[in-house]
DNA sequence: GAGTGGTCTAGACCACGAG
DNA sequence: TCGTGGTCTAGACCACTCC
């Protein structure tokens, strides 16, 4: 993984927890652990840290670190974790990486909603991509997605049939880190059951969200239409530090 | 505030964001801070990367810190929920605030998921705990909740026609400050259809989880069973520290 | 009292951005 | 090169849990 050491610790310890090295749910503790890996405590807490956000583990002043059993009994098709921010991405982990069909490319005028969640002026355009996310040849996702075309002037078809999301990391050096989510349900329509598969009585997931870069730009709305059956969206929600 | 250093730290900055006291939107540097507020650059680093976490802010190595602008622009959007843990006590926003009818309570053995889920021992109870959630009239959710009797063992049937949530903090002085959370949407059974007055056509939003007290201790596994025209699951997700 | 996580410090060195 | 945030250390002391 990445070279520092709190990382290196990261995902060793979640590599020994999936491996379910703690049978007891207890992990050593931090003195220990400092020790066996040959590094400060503060090292320690701050991988610990990490995976109590992650809501994999989860501490106990006085008692001691424990493995969150929700979440290993709970292994999601689709979780907000690791590399991406609880969308697409994460479909990679059991089986083929999805695939993407190109539904709709076109540039239109931003409406209202668009101009505030994207902070745009009256006039602006925006990229308006339509697509359809296939897993081992199974389609499951719609996806309808807004970027602004000052953001992104370059885009064309052929890059909107492959990760986004990479294609701004590496052409632009600027990674999307942030986003503000919204999941609900609805009855499927006509589209949701002739694209995805379903019948009238099976419902859609809906995830709508505004996506961030590093720097705080805001960088894509977007709402995807999901097959319920692979839609499971985790959250650790923490009050602490409000 | 809270009594810690990061904390009040944490806290006169927000402050002075929100009194507009950068109007550069550029924050001092860490050095300087640390400096002036009498503490080490460890506690601001502290107090930073929380209001990095927040969206409040983001930082740039290099170059300086610096406040997000749409935060101050559009602040409803980051605000996911203020004092609730995206569940239930939000729905208190519009209209009455809700009622609970009680469905069914009674002490069981927790089984495996829940020995585990809870921190529980071979042969410990639970209260299982399933009410009926009406809001202006309109029953928009069954929730199923288990509790370990030693957690709260003089629970009674009138205490959970209420918030359990509340009668803790008042009672123990504990408060529930963490939750993990799985959302998910299925097509409505015939108990939902009956309860929360739906057609085969509605589905239902699912929301699973296991809430923590803030010492870390589990306190409950609920599953709730939500009308899906009342069910919008917010989050901000920031991927800082991953 | 022993064990464990939480907070805090002071300082060193690294990596990146801008002039 | 300088200023800035990022990482890391070693150690002190506190707060809580459990025996």
């Amino acid at each position: 993984m990445a070279d520092v050491i709190y990382m290196q610790v990261l995902a060793d310890l979640k590599h020994r927890i999936y491996s379910n090295e703690f049978p007891d749910k207890k992990l050593p503790d931090e003195r220990s652990l400092s020790e066996s890996y040959g590094v400060s405590r503060s090292s320690i807490k701050r991988a610990l840290n990490i995976l109590a956000a992650q809501g994999i583990i989860f501490k106990k002043r006085g008692s001691g670190t424990f493995v969150n059993p929700l979440y290993l009994k709970n292994q999601p098709i689709f979780h907000n974790e690791g590399s991406n921010l609880g969308v697409t991405d994460s479909y990679q982990l059991g089986g083929q990486a999805p695939t993407i069909k190109l539904l709709n490319f076109q540039v239109v005028p931003a409406n209202d909603d668009l101009q505030q969640a994207l902070f745009l002026d009256e006039g602006d355009f925006v990229y308006q991509i339509e697509r359809l996310r296939i897993l081992d040849g199974v389609p499951f996702m719609i996806e309808t997605g807004f970027i602004p075309i000052k953001v992104l002037p370059e885009l064309s078809t052929d890059k909107v049939e492959g990760s986004i999301f990479n294609y701004v990391e590496e052409t632009k050096k600027k990674a999307v880190t942030k986003s503000f989510m919204s999941v609900m349900a609805e009855p499927s329509n006509a589209a949701d059951q002739e694209l995805l598969q379903l019948t009238a009585y099976e419902p859609v997931g809906i995830m709508e969200g505004i996506f961030f870069l590093d720097d705080g730009t805001p960088f894509e709305v977007s709402t995807m239409r999901i097959n319920y059956k692979y839609m499971k969206y985790n959250a650790f929600v923490s009050l602490d530090a409000e």
